[in-house]
DNA sequence: ACAAAAGTGTTGAAGATACACCCATGA
DNA sequence: TCATGGGTGTATCTTCAACACTTTTGT
C-alpha cells in the first residue's frame, strides 16, 4: 500500500454527457448506489488510474458508466473544493461529451442505473454536480456559437430542421428558419445528400452531412459561425 | 504519514503569469534549482496543500513565487499526461494571471530566482510548460476579443494608446487607430478623466479608466466586444 | 523647424435582420 | 382536403473596413 510524506487527494473525472432526441438537450445521469447520496443522482465518474491520462479516464468512464464509445468529448474544468465529497478531499476534472443521436437511440437504455433525464427537468443532483451541469451548459452554448460542434449530437446524415432544432435547444431561442439556412449553407461546410426524409406526413426533407474537410478549409479562411 | 489503498497521484498547480510593459507581452517563469531540469526556467508552481482551494493554491504560488497578490486569476486547464514529470506522477492544473503594468514595474525584480520574459523570446521551459503556456496564450487571444481582460493588464489610469498597443502586443497584428478607439470608446465602458500625459515631447494623451458598473450594464444589454 | 504620438469622419461594402407564402406528403 | 413541416428571396438596416491629415508638445 502507497504511503506519501503529505495527505494527497483523490483525483476523479465526471462525465456530463448530452444527448438530442431531435426535440430537447438530454442529460444521461447514474444513480448512486452506494453512499453518500444514496439514490440521488449524479454525473458518471470513476477514480483515475495509475498511468491513465484524464482522457482515457473520461472514456472509460463513458464506457463503463454509460455503455458509449467514440464520443466528442473535452475537458471542461477541475472542481477541487476541499468539502465538494464529504468522504474525503477528491478533486474532480469534469469532461463533457456530446453524443450523437442515432448512438443516443441505439443505447435506448444506456447502461443499469444509469438513465437520460431532459436538462431543463432533470432531478437535483449530488456532490456539487449542478455547479459542474451549470458550467457544461454554458460552454456548450457558448462553443456552438463559434464551432460547429452541433454536429456531433447528430446523425451522420441529417435534416436542416433537425439541425435547427438542435441550435434551439442548446440556445434556448428560437432562430429564423430562413436566415439559419442561409448562414449554415454559406459555411460551405454542409454537404447535400442525394436522399431525402421518407414516410413522413409532410414534405420530405432533404439530408445533409458534416463536410469535415471543408470545415477545415473554412477555418483557416478565417473562420466565422455566429448562428 | 497518510496510506492509501491505490497509489496517488500528487496534485500541483502551475500559474502563466502575464504582465505588459507597454510594448511586448511578457511571462514570469521562475529558474530551477532542484532536480529534474535543474537550471532550466518554468512556470511557477506549488503543490496543493490540504484543505486548500485550487485557487488558492495558485494565489499562493503567485505570492510566494513571485511576490505577486491580487491578480486577476482564471483557470486554464488541467494536465494530466502520467510521465509529465519524471520523479511521480503529477497531475497540474494549470491558472493564468495578468499582472497590471504598475504593480509589474513595482515588483521590477520579482522574487528571488524569477524573472520576466518577453513571450516572443523566451527560453525553452522544462516539464510540458511549454504546452501549458501555448494554451494561455490561446486562451488570452480568445479571450480578449470578448471580455475586457485587457485592462488588467494596465495600470488603473492608461491612455488609448496603451490600450490599443496591449491589444497588438496579444493579438500580434496592427489595428487601425481610429476604429479601435471607435469602437472601444462606443461600448462605454471606459471613463475619460481629466487627466493628460505630462512631459512626453509630442501631444499630451487623454487619461481614461475602465468603468467596471459600465460595464456590467453593457454585459447585460447583450455583450459585443469583437476588437 | 522637426520629430513623435494624439486625435478626428466619411464612405462603400458586407453582413444581419425581418418577414410570408407555396410545396410535397400521409392521413 | 387538411395538417404538417420543408423550402425559398428581398428590402432595409446595421456594422465593419479602409483610409489621411491636423494638433500638441519637447527638443
Amino acid at each position: 500500500m502507497p504511503t506519501y510524506d503529505y495527505p494527497r487527494a483523490a483525483l476523479a473525472v465526471d462525465c456530463v454527457i448530452f444527448g438530442f432526441d431531435g426535440k430537447v438537450l438530454h442529460v444521461l445521469l447514474t444513480q448512486r448506489t452506494t453512499p453518500p447520496f444514496v439514490g440521488a443522482w449524479a454525473l458518471p465518474g470513476t477514480y483515475l488510474h495509475e498511468n491513465e491520462n484524464l482522457e482515457s479516464a473520461a472514456l472509460r468512464a463513458l464506457e463503463s458508466k454509460a455503455g458509449l464509445k467514440n464520443a466528442f468529448l473535452e475537458q471542461l474544468y477541475t472542481f477541487g473544493a476541499p468539502t465538494r465529497d464529504p468522504r474525503e478531499r477528491i478533486v474532480s476534472v469534469a469532461y463533457y461529451a456530446l453524443i450523437s443521436t442515432d448512438r443516443w437511440q441505439r443505447t435506448g437504455k444506456p447502461a443499469p442505473g444509469a438513465a437520460w433525464f431532459p436538462v431543463a427537468t432533470r432531478p437535483d443532483l449530488a456532490f456539487d454536480h449542478e455547479s459542474i451541469l451549470t458550467v457544461a451548459l454554458e460552454r456548450l452554448r457558448a462553443k456552438v456559437r463559434y464551432a460547429p460542434i452541433g454536429f456531433e449530437l447528430l446523425p451522420a446524415k441529417f435534416t436542416l430542421g433537425q439541425l435547427q432544432s438542435l441550435y434551439e435547444a442548446i440556445l434556448g431561442a428560437p432562430l429564423d428558419k430562413r436566415n439559419f439556412r442561409k448562414k449554415i449553407l454559406a459555411t460551405g461546410i454542409l454537404e447535400r445528400l442525394d436522399e431525402r426524409t421518407q414516410g413522413a406526413s409532410h414534405r420530405p426533407a432533404q439530408f445533409y452531412r458534416f463536410d469535415s474537410k471543408a470545415y477545415k478549409k473554412f477555418c483557416q479562411a478565417g473562420f466565422n459561425f455566429e448562428v
